[in-house]
DNA sequence: AAGATGATTACCT
DNA sequence: GGTAATCATCTTG
């Protein structure tokens, strides 16, 4: 079952949370990539200042953030790594969900190419422990770039969340990573992953 | 118009 | 464990 606007548009830790075991299906040119969400991380906008929507700031990047949910939020961090959101709640909130680790599922080969050029089987052992397991790096095997920033994946186009039913895990609540300056925001337990799962970033 | 910074990763010891 | 890479974006003047 596709995920509409109405799952999107709802509380964002209980999106974030949701989002755990769910699929996205990225599709260009004659493939179809699909990966588990493992782990997320949720940015409440407002009063969170790990948020790049802290104090309702609102700038040209971020005005995705502010807009309806179910669309894409791509921005460039480190000048080098694309990194996935996926815009949550009501209009004008600001809040938005990271996607922080992805299982790969299908098209793995694809995925391969783009993470390393290289095909899979060419793969360390380092390489392959680190082949999602990241926010820039599942963008980079997904092949989500800002050129998607906005996309809507509620029209279930070239990029859209899908429920298989996978539902039996335990989910683990820890702090966000790599929000050193948020201060008090940097204990809230926002971020979630699947317990066990091989592709969660930090454990 | 210039300077600082970052929701990270890869590689080195 | 440490740190370089690399640039769009934001802040400041």
């Amino acid at each position: 079952m596709k995920l509409d606007r109405s799952f999107f548009n709802r509380d964002t830790i209980m999106v974030a949370k949701e989002l755990l075991g769910k699929v996205i299906v990225r599709k260009y040119g004659s493939v179809e990539l699909v990966g588990r969400i493992v782990e997320t991380e949720a940015y409440t906008g407002y009063l969170d200042k790990g948020s790049h929507t802290y104090n309702g700031k609102r700038t040209n990047r971020t005005e995705v953030m502010y807009g309806e949910a179910g669309h894409l939020y791509v921005y460039l961090n480190y000048g080098m790594y694309n990194l996935t959101n996926i815009v949550t709640n009501e209009k004008n909130l600001g809040e938005a969900v990271l996607l922080r680790g992805i299982e790969p599922i299908s098209e793995i080969e694809e995925m391969s190419k783009n993470r390393f050029k290289k095909s899979y089987e060419e793969l360390n052992s380092y390489q392959r422990k680190n082949f999602s397991n990241g926010p820039g790096k599942l963008s980079m095997a997904m092949n989500i770039t800002r050129d998607d920033d906005g996309k809507d994946l509620c029209s279930f186009e070239d990029v859209y969340l899908r429920d298989d039913g996978y539902k039996n895990f335990s989910i683990v609540e820890s702090k966000r990573v790599g929000i050193d300056y948020a201060e008090e925001a940097i204990d809230f337990l926002y971020r979630f992953y699947i317990e066990g799962s091989d592709y969660v970033s930090v454990k």
